[in-house]
DNA sequence: CCTAATAAATGAACGCTGTTCATTTTACAA
DNA sequence: TTGTAAAATGAACAGCGTTCATTTATTAGG
């Protein structure tokens, strides 16, 4: 069929993974490669949601037959671990270099929120995933670890304190999209009397997620901090 | 067929359900309901897991066919709704009438992250699944709510407060069922000193998820315990 | 320059999923 | 006894992720 290489397209080398002894009769990539993959599964999230990566799709926006991706990822769940690998780099942790420790911190958790806050169907991916393999989340991980030895902490506590907010970020980042009316009790609200004036107390609507994320960051940052000896 | 209705099994009223106005003609219940569903639901879950977890099956070991399922569920998503609401009646929130604020609180987080990793699948449900029509859900809130009144927290912090330690409860969770060596940097490990370092040195292996939480959940009880006036 | 080797692409399957629909069965009310 | 309506059936459906035998393309080596 006349589909593909319409044009003479990068050959687009597979960054991580060069081969380590080039036997006889090596050949080239054609078309796709990891980082062509994840390009296309990421465009195709941006426009048609997590529900709109199919293998199909994802084929057919790279103008291969699906049967086509299986040469280069295992399965889509691996596929995932690229995409997640990727959205790592999204995530802002620059401050961890220069600004103080608890400032450093927050910019991190509100960016790591806001980032798979976008990408929730990632996160039960994510929090199961070896780090092996994942460079760029490593990075971050590196980054972090440095800035927390910056603060002063003592190295066997810090991959735990990392553990704690990265719970609370996951955690968080669900949360921030559900509806905002998720604790409208209806019709059964005169049975749980305590738990529906608090919910219609709850201050200010629309921000709730916000305010709980601040409020659990906060305590949860304040009670880090009494792990760092001096300071 | 001779296939069901071997035994005259209970009506199995839906609990929860009872119809409002009484029409003519008011047939009755012959084998599923709300109830049976997700008691089935749940029996396959525990032997085969959430993967096995299919309308089919689930048809299957009613003795019924699985279309038969869509006169009682809309779809699978509500019959995991319905599972989401028996979980939580497995949640320990019995703490809060008696027991001090902390420790209360202690042991609801300790025992509701128990439940949700055995139930992980059920996460991403919950945390976005608005609780009208879940009893169960709201009883548990209704119960926690009135331990926080308790302890003299003011009305309108109490449901940011409770978000919060869901947040991290969920993520915690997550956690707890990622393999122990998920920090794992592999060959990758020198490109990383510090983080793989901080790995190394993190303490005992197999709690690490464990002391995590604990470490997390302190912090933030700590945290939000300058949320109450007075004490 | 041809040939052998091999990765990459194809397209047709496969089994399974959740769900629908017309039809039949069942149970109760009148 | 009859009418009604829920509940069950079984055959379909489209779409999913994935496998596999086959063909195409590319390059290294004799």
């Amino acid at each position: 069929m006349e589909r593909h290489v319409e044009s003479s397209r990068d050959p687009a080398m597979n960054a991580s993974r060069v081969p380590h002894t080039r036997r006889a009769g090596r050949p080239t990539q054609r078309i796709l490669s990891r980082t062509l993959i994840t390009d296309a599964a990421l465009a195709l999230i941006e426009t048609q949601g997590y529900d709109g990566l199919t293998m199909s799709a994802l084929a057919r926006r790279l103008k291969v037959a699906p049967s086509a991706l299986y040469n280069h990822a295992e399965s889509k769940q691996e596929v995932l671990r690229w995409i997640e690998d990727r959205v790592m780099t999204m995530v802002d942790f620059s401050a961890f270099p220069t600004e103080p420790w608890d400032d450093a911190v927050r910019r991190w958790a509100f960016s790591y929120r806001e980032v798979f806050a976008r990408h929730t169907p990632l996160i039960p991916v994510i929090a199961v995933l070896p780090v092996t393999g994942a460079p760029e989340t490593l990075a971050m991980y590196e980054a972090v670890t440095q800035g927390f030895l910056r603060a002063g902490w003592p190295e066997e506590r810090i991959v735990p304190a990392i553990v704690s907010l990265e719970s609370f970020i996951f955690g968080s980042a669900l949360d921030m999209s559900a509806p905002e009316d998720i604790f409208d009790s209806g019709s059964l609200g005169p049975d749980y009397p305590s738990f529906t004036a608090a919910v219609r107390n709850s201050g200010g609507g629309s921000d709730g997620a916000d305010r709980a994320f601040r409020l659990g960051l906060d305590a949860l940052i304040v009670g880090l901090q009494s792990w760092i000896p001096t300071q």
